[in-house]
DNA sequence: CTACAACTTCAAGTTGACTTGAAGGCAAGC
DNA sequence: GCTTGCCTTCAAGTCAACTTGAAGTTGTAG
């Protein structure tokens, strides 16, 4: 069993060490034993912040993971607000990758044609796209 | 020709006005022409908007945003500088997609299944998946 | 003339996710 | 015993993208 610093930790997930222990004092990471004051760590830290980088790359909040993945360890085991949560973050989920979907088609578009000095016109387009699309988002 | 104050354009784009006055402050929107101190705008202030709402929804912050639709309008017609950064940009929108989906089939496989209560098994299986198609990201 | 709503500018505050800095603790090497 | 390096805590700073507040202006309605 390796037992490794926080610095250790930090190199391998590619954090900052003031990273690791900003996510323990929010409680995204549990508090870590100590020896002689400093902190040790596992292994299963570096699937916690696996997870945790994931999440985030997906466009979580550090506070929407807690309530997600580490919310309610003990208590509830896969539990009706866990479904609720992420039921919506999925619905979420994919909003944001039609969205970046139309950006990229926007780009593409902008990088081929392209009388675009009037970037105004493209806006114009993306307003006939999202009223024909129905407004979904917000 | 319509001209309208600054809260209504913020109503009809879903804006504040302060939103507004900040992005001219800060060079999204060119200063607005005024009417005895007071700013007046026409519809193509609402395509300019359009098009820095998708760009955000897509991630991109308001500073790439000027810089790739409205950092050289004059001088460069399409330019090179522009195509270097929108094919830049459209890589990171693929890597998001990806990173979105990946997020996306986690939720759904602890919706499901679920022995959840232990997270950092996810996390192994997310690095191993992180392993497997090449440190991507970062 | 006064009241009022809507605007103006400018400075300072807010939120999320950290980082940086100060002041100090502990173990290893010389 | 002293220096060095890595660690600790706690407070304050930073950045983006705005928002809020204060103090003042303008045009209209009564």
């Amino acid at each position: 069993m390796p037992q490794w610093s926080i610095s250790e930790v930090a190199r391998r997930v590619g954090l900052r060490a003031s990273a690791i222990r900003y996510y323990e004092e929010i409680g995204i990471l549990e508090r870590a034993r100590r020896v002689s004051g400093q902190r040790r760590y596992d292994e299963t830290v570096l699937y916690r912040l696996a997870v945790v980088r994931r999440a985030q790359q997906a466009g979580f909040t550090l506070d929407e993971i807690r309530q997600l993945f580490f919310g309610f360890s003990q208590s509830t085991p896969v539990s009706q607000r866990w479904k609720k949560i992420a039921e919506r973050k999925i619905v979420e989920l994919d909003a944001r990758m039609e969205q970046i979907q139309s950006m990229r088609k926007l780009l593409k578009k902008l990088e081929t044609c392209c009388e675009c000095e009037t970037v105004e016109r493209c806006g114009a387009g993306i307003l006939r796209s999202a009223l024909a699309t129905s407004n979904a988002t917000q």
